[in-house]
Formats: structure tokens, C-alpha cells, sequence
DNA sequence: TAGATTGTTAATCGATTAACAATC
DNA sequence: TAGATTGTTAATCGATTAACAATC
């Protein structure tokens, strides 16, 4: 089992390396991605490991081949369908960021309970209500949903997405869901972080600041 | 030197433990707070030893000296200054969820390269033009900087908002930046977090996922 | 070849958990 | 008192880094 730190890094490197890409480069050194990214070349080397690709001493990591091998760890070969529910200012942006960007992990639904934004296309994707949430989720086979919804309707809203055959959960409430132990939670909370921003800045960023505090 | 993750999970603790004040609870145990947060009751009492805040083995803690001393740790006994760049979705979205919530960190002001939004009040806080940046930020004294710019804007406002005095920053761009060892950086990447629960949704949450993954 | 980089193990580091005497 | 909880240390656990033989 690959390391949650692990995957999140592997992201990382496949953006920056796909950057490199469109620059026409062929080749990379741990050490060059490692600087992109704010890591060590050692903890570079050593998450490739499970890729299963391999690099060479002279030439490094031929990119075209490494990002692949990134690709068959982290995306799905089939398609990996998300709902987002709660289209507010952060769910129409999230909605905004994701247009048409990941082939193999796109948003297919969204819900809200406001009436008005119901049977819209919002960013190119229809808006449903809540009321319709178990069934679009069941017919399309969604696996991830995305809570942007306010705190107070989250833990129902979960609730209903994991009934439905949701297994993982990208949380923007201000809230700590109780989920059964095959549902995979991640929480971003943006006051938490800016308290902890707040805090360090007060405080010295400290010594341990070379590491990425990447959330 | 407190850790990031401590400072974390002190803030979630400060909020749960609110809300009970708010229910008129005047005490608390540790395992009631490592529940409703998702960590360990063993977690919680460790956590809880920097505040310098003393539990009775009978009634556990008083709510109120907690919060007070939780408060002496997270929040500058001054004022701590914010300011956000990039009035779009997302940075509406965020100004929209701080209007005076947090008396001791403010937003107080935002900037846009869209001239058809500076000058104006969004949310409560006036948009300044991105020229007026170094300026506004010395004036006011701003120690903490949002980022909700897009990526190729991200590293020449951080540079600009550095030069300026800010020494910690929320960075919701998806690039690495690169900052003065003094400045703390907390990146939230919303792509990187999708990709980490598509896996994780895929692949089991995993024995770890007592755990919450809280970023 | 000489020199830099790779894959991979061993050592280090830091954070979490278990344990338990002291306490109410 | 008896029983549960506290503060705090020691043991555990996992992740990062250092090191180095193998490789190009």
C-alpha cells in the first residue's frame, strides 16, 4: 500500500514533469524534480519506486515513460466518475478549475438544495437537487463526491453519497465526518489552515520549513 | 516549537469544544473531544499539555479555560492582518466564509487585476487594483497572505507580498513557490487532494484510515 | 575511463500510542 | 473507597534521509 504523502507527491511530479514535457524536454534528474517540488532527491527516487520505472545513470528519467507509469498508479483505467454537492462560490469554482482537465477523473453531476440553480448547466455540467442525489449517483456509478455544502448538512449528505456507493470523500465543511472504515476522508479545511498559516507566521516558518506543507 | 500538525488539530479542538460551550457544557473529557475530532483520547490530552490548561481526573476540563487557553496559543494577542489575491470564485468563497467570523484574523483587504472590481466592497472588504499591492500591504501591516491567483501569477505575488512584510502564506495555486526560509507556506491543492481520494476511493481507505486526513 | 546518478538498504528522525502512577 | 481520568514518560511506529554499490 502506497502512502497518502506518496500519491500526493506522485501528483505533483506529474505536473511538473508534464510542464517539462510541453517544453520538449526529454529527460529529467531526480534532482530537477525534486527543486520543482520542494523535496529531496532521495524522497524523489524513492516514491518512483513503486511506479516501477526505472531511470538511467547517465540520462536520468525519460519523461514521456515516467508519466505514464505515474498514470498507471494514479488514474483509473476505466473512469473514475465525481459528484460535487453544494454549488456555491467554492463549488462553481471548483467546477471552473476542473473543466474538461483529467480525461479519467471528471465531474458528472452536481447537486444543490437552492431551487434556482436546479436543472442548470453550471460550467458545463447539470445541476440536480438534493432530492435526486442517490439516484443520478447510483446511475452514473460515481465512486467520489465532493462536499462543498454548509456544515451543518454535510454529515446528511455523506451519509446519503456513501449509500449510494460512494467510497471517498473530498470534505470543504468544517466538520468531522463519521464515515464507515472503507470510506476514504480527506478534509480541506481553509480556516484551520489559516489559523496554522497565522500561527507560523507569528511564530518563524522554523527550521522543518524546507518540507512542502502540502495539503 | 509547537508542531503544524498540533497547531491543527488544537484549532479543531478550540472548535468542537465552541460549539459545546454553546450547548451550555461547562466540561469535557478528553475522549469525548478525540471523538467528535477523529483522532485518540491519548492524542488529545498530549495536544492539550503546551496550552499549559490543567484537567481534573473527575470532570475533565472546563470549557471555558480551555477555549481561553487554546486562544493563548492560536491567536495573536494584537491583531493579525490578512490579505487576499484574486477575487474570483474561490476568493469570493473565502471572503464570504470569514466575514467577521474571527475577530483577531482579519481580511482586511483584497486585491484584483480586473479593473471592473477594484474599488469595489466585495464581501464587506474593499478590492484594491494588484498595482496598489505593496502599498496597501505596508500600510496596514498584513502579515498573512491568500493566494487565489492563478498559477502563473502565483510566484510573482508571493515575491511582491513578501517583499512587502507577509510571512506566511495560503497558497491555493497549483505550483511549488518559492519562498525565504522565514515564510511559512501551507499549499491547499485541490487537484492533488482529488487525485489523493480517487486512489485512496479505489484502492480501500486502508487500515490507517482511523486517521483523519486532514489537510 | 571518471564522474554523476540510479535503486535500495540501513540509520535517523519525529510523531503517535501505550502505559501507569497520581489524582479527584 | 473504587473507578475513571489526568499528565507524562517510555515504547512503538512510520516516514525521511543518508549512504553506497551498481550502472551508464
Amino acid at each position: 500500500m502506497i502512502s497518502d504523502k506518496t500519491i500526493g507527491r506522485l501528483s505533483l511530479y506529474r505536473r511538473v514533469i508534464s510542464e517539462m514535457l510541453a517544453e520538449a524536454r526529454t529527460h529529467v534528474y531526480s534532482h530537477e524534480i525534486a527543486k520543482a517540488c520542494g523535496v529531496t532527491p532521495a524522497q524523489v527516487r524513492r516514491d518512483l519506486m513503486p511506479t516501477g520505472h526505472l531511470g538511467s545513470p547517465s540520462r536520468g528519467y525519460n519523461i514521456p515513460g515516467l508519466i505514464q507509469s505515474i498514470s498507471g498508479i494514479l488514474d483509473d483505467p476505466e473512469q473514475e466518475k465525481v459528484a460535487i454537492v453544494g454549488v456555491g462560490n467554492l463549488g462553481r469554482a471548483i467546477l471552473a478549475y476542473f473543466m474538461g482537465r483529467r480525461p479519467n477523473l471528471t465531474i458528472v453531476a452536481a447537486f444543490d438544495a437552492d431551487a434556482s440553480k436546479v436543472g442548470r448547466m453550471i460550467h458545463g455540467i447539470r445541476c440536480y437537487g438534493t432530492e435526486q442525489l442517490a439516484d443520478v449517483v447510483r446511475k452514473e456509478g460515481v465512486e467520489v463526491g465532493i462536499l462543498t455544502v454548509p456544515a451543518r448538512a454535510a454529515q446528511a449528505i455523506a451519509d446519503e453519497l456513501i449509500g449510494a456507493g460512494v467510497r471517498g470523500l473530498l470534505n470543504f465543511a468544517p466538520v468531522a465526518l463519521r464515515v464507515p472504515p472503507h470510506v476514504y476522508v480527506e478534509d480541506l479545511d481553509v480556516a484551520i489552515s489559516l489559523e496554522r498559516v497565522a500561527y507560523f507566521a507569528r511564530h518563524g516558518a522554523g527550521t522543518r520549513r524546507q518540507e512542502r506543507a502540502m495539503r
